[in-house]
DNA sequence: ACGAAAAAGGACACCGGTGTCAAAACGAAA
DNA sequence: TTTCGTTTTGACACCGGTGTCCTTTTTCGT
C-alpha cells in the first residue's frame, strides 16, 4: 500500500504488482517488450491504486520536460485566446501542458526577460504569436538556447519546421478583387505599424491588387496606422479629408476599422451607403459593431492545433498543412458606391 | 567546467568552487547560515557558468512544484487575458509560471477532466475565474486533491483564503442611484443566466435599489439573457416591445448590452436620446461601439494579482484587499430621458 | 594558549522516475 | 532432457536537486 497522505509512486505499485519498478515504467511507457499477462496485471495494480506518474521526476529523469510555452504580445485578446484554445486541442489528454508568458513589446529588457524565463523553466518549446514571431531576434534566442520553437506568421519567417503561416498577402487581394467589382476605384488602406511583417504584407497585397486593375494609390489614399482604435480612428479622418473622398477603406485590423467607423459617424458619413469598410482579423468586434463588419477571418484554432502538433509531434504534424487560408467573411459594411 | 553541450548543474557548481553541492544550494536558497566568503565565492562562480537550478529536479525534492493553473470557462476574452497579465505581474521574476487550461462548462466530462488535468501536472495551486468559479463541486475537488485553489467572485462563494471578490451588488446599486438620479424610472435590466452567481448578484442589485427608490419592477421589465450577444439583441427586443416603453436598460454584461444597441438601431430607437444603456464589465466592445458605452469596470489585473499573491505568498497577501471595487466608466450611452 | 560552544560545511540518503546491462525465464531444436 | 538463442525481467546507477545529521572550523571566555 501507498503510504497514506500522499500520492502512490512507481515503487509502490512495484510492490503491490510484485515486480520491478522498471517493469512498471515499461508498462506506462508502452514497451513492446513486455508479456501480456505481466503488463495486465501491472495496470489492474495502477488501477486500482489509481497511480499517475510524477511529470516532475519523468521530466528530470528524461531530461526533458513536457510544457509548452506560449509567448505573445498580441493587442486581439480572442486571437490569443483562439490561439490557447486550439493549442489545447492539440494536447489535451496528452502530458503536455501550456504555459503562458505575455511580454512587452516595448521594454528594452524584453529579450533578456525571455531569456530568464526559458532558462528557468527548460520548457520543451516554445509557440511564438504575431507580433512578437517576426523578430528574428527572439528566433535565434530559442535556437541559442536549444529551445523548440514554432512561430505563427503571415509570411515565410522562418523554415517550414519552424512556421505556421496565413497568407494575408493572397487574402488582401482578394479583398481589393472584392471592392473593385463591386464598383469601387477610389479606396483607401489604413496600414499597419511600420516594421511588422503581417502590416507589410498587407499593404503589399493591397498595392499589388491596385495595380493589376490599374487604380491609383494617390499618398492621400495611404494612412499610417498601429493596430489599435485610436489610431484607426485617426486614419481614417486623414483618409477622409481628402478630396475626392474615398468610396472604401480597407484597415489593415479590426480594431482600427472599429475606429474608422466612429470617424465616419461623426462625419455624418454612412456605412454602408457612403463608405464601404472592411477589416481584418474578424475579431469580435467585427461581429458586434453597427453594421456588422466583413472582414477577413484566419482559421487561427487550427493554425494553433497545428502549430502545437508541429512541436510536440513533428512526425505525425508532416502532413499538416502549415499555411492556412484566410477567407472573407462578408457581413453588411459593404456596399456598391454611393 | 561542466560537460560542454548541456545546462550545468549543481554539481558543476560545486566543483568549481571547492565546495559541496549542498552549499551550492544553501546559496541558491539564500540560507542564513553560510559564511559571506563562501557565499561570494560559490556566486561568483554561479554568474561564470550562468548557472541555474533545474526546476525539475527542485520540484522533485521538494515534493511540489511551481506551476499555478488557471481554470476558466470565460466567454469575455479580454477579462481572461487582463487576468493572465495581472497573475504575471505577480509572478514575474519568481519560479513560478502559469499553465492555462480553458476547460468547456457544458461538457459533463468536465470535472474529470480538470481531474485528470490536476492529477497529471500536480500544480501547486490553481486560480479559477468566474463563471466556473461558481462551481462548488470543482472547489471540493481541489480541497480533495490537496491542491491549493483560489476563486474569484462576485460573492462570498469560500473562505476568504480561498476568495477574491467584486462587489457587483452594491456596484449595480450605483448604476441604478445614478440613472434614477438623472429621471429614469422605466428602467429593464437584462438577466444574465439563471444559474450564475454573478447574475444573480446583479439581478439582486438591481431589485434592490428599484424597490429602494420606490420604483416598479414589471415583469415586463425583466429579460433573459446569457451573457452572449444575442441573447442581449433578443431580450433587448422584448423590453423595447412593452408599453410604455423603458427609458433605460442595464444589461449585465457588455455583450449583451451589445445586442442591446443593436436591437436598438434596428428599431430606430436612438441611443441615448431615446434610450440609455448601461453594460457591464467594461470589455473592449463598450469603448469601440458607438456611442461609446457606459458600463461597470471591474480591477479584474489587481484582481488577478491579489488572487496570485494569495495563492503563492498567503503571509504577505493578507495585506492585500480580499474585495475589489467596481467602478462607473461614464461614456455615452446614457442621457435623461425624453 | 586552551577548551567549549556555536557556526559552517560536508557525506549520504532520498525524491520518483528512466537507461544500461546482466540475469532469469522461456521455447524450440537436438 | 539438455542446450542454445530469444524474450522478459530485474539490479543498480543516475538525473539534479534537498533534508538530516555529523564533522570540522571558528569564535570567544578564561
Amino acid at each position: 500500500m501507498a503510504k497514506s497522505g500522499s500520492a502512490p509512486t512507481i515503487n509502490d505499485v512495484a510492490r503491490v504488482a510484485g515486480v520491478s519498478k522498471k517493469t512498471v515504467s515499461r508498462v506506462i511507457n508502452r514497451s513492446p517488450l513486455l508479456r501480456e499477462a505481466t503488463r495486465a496485471k501491472v495496470e489492474k495494480v495502477i488501477a486500482e491504486l489509481g497511480y499517475t506518474p510524477n511529470p516532475q521526476a519523468r521530466a528530470l529523469a528524461l531530461r526533458r520536460n513536457f510544457l509548452i510555452g506560449l509567448l505573445h504580445d498580441n493587442p486581439n485578446a480572442q486571437t490569443v485566446l483562439n490561439f490557447q484554445e486550439g493549442v489545447l486541442d492539440a494536447i489535451r489528454d496528452t502530458e503536455f501542458a501550456l504555459v503562458v508568458r505575455p511580454v512587452d513589446r516595448h521594454s528594452p529588457a524584453m529579450l533578456d526577460d525571455i531569456r530568464n524565463f526559458l532558462e528557468q523553466q527548460r520548457l520543451y518549446g516554445v509557440l511564438i504569436l504575431p507580433p512578437i514571431s517576426e523578430n528574428d531576434d527572439l528566433a535565434a534566442l530559442c535556437r541559442e538556447m536549444g529551445c523548440g520553437y514554432v512561430r505563427m506568421g503571415s509570411a515565410a519567417l522562418d523554415e517550414a519546421e519552424h512556421l505556421v503561416q496565413s497568407n494575408d498577402r493572397e487574402m488582401v487581394e482578394g479583398v481589393v478583387d472584392y471592392l473593385v467589382k463591386l464598383g469601387h476605384r477610389r479606396i483607401g488602406l489604413i496600414e499597419g505599424p511600420s516594421g511588422f511583417r503581417s502590416a507589410f504584407e498587407r499593404r503589399e497585397g493591397f498595392l499589388a491588387a491596385m495595380h493589376r486593375h490599374g487604380l491609383e494609390v494617390p499618398p492621400a489614399a495611404l494612412a499610417q496606422g498601429n493596430y489599435r482604435f485610436d489610431s484607426g480612428h485617426r486614419a481614417a479622418n486623414e483618409l477622409l479629408s481628402a478630396e475626392p473622398r474615398v468610396t472604401a477603406i480597407f484597415a489593415s485590423n479590426d480594431e482600427m476599422a472599429a475606429g474608422a467607423y466612429h470617424a465616419a459617424r461623426e462625419r455624418g458619413v454612412e456605412v454602408p451607403r457612403q463608405l464601404s469598410i472592411v477589416g481584418f482579423d474578424d475579431s469580435p468586434i467585427a461581429a458586434h459593431i453597427w453594421p456588422p463588419m466583413t472582414t477577413v477571418g484566419w482559421p487561427i484554432r487550427e493554425m494553433a492545433k497545428a502549430a502545437a502538433l508541429k512541436l510536440v509531434a513533428p512526425d505525425s504534424s508532416e502532413a499538416l498543412p502549415s499555411s492556412f487560408p484566410a477567407r472573407l467573411v462578408t457581413r453588411n459594411s459593404v456596399a456598391e458606391p454611393g
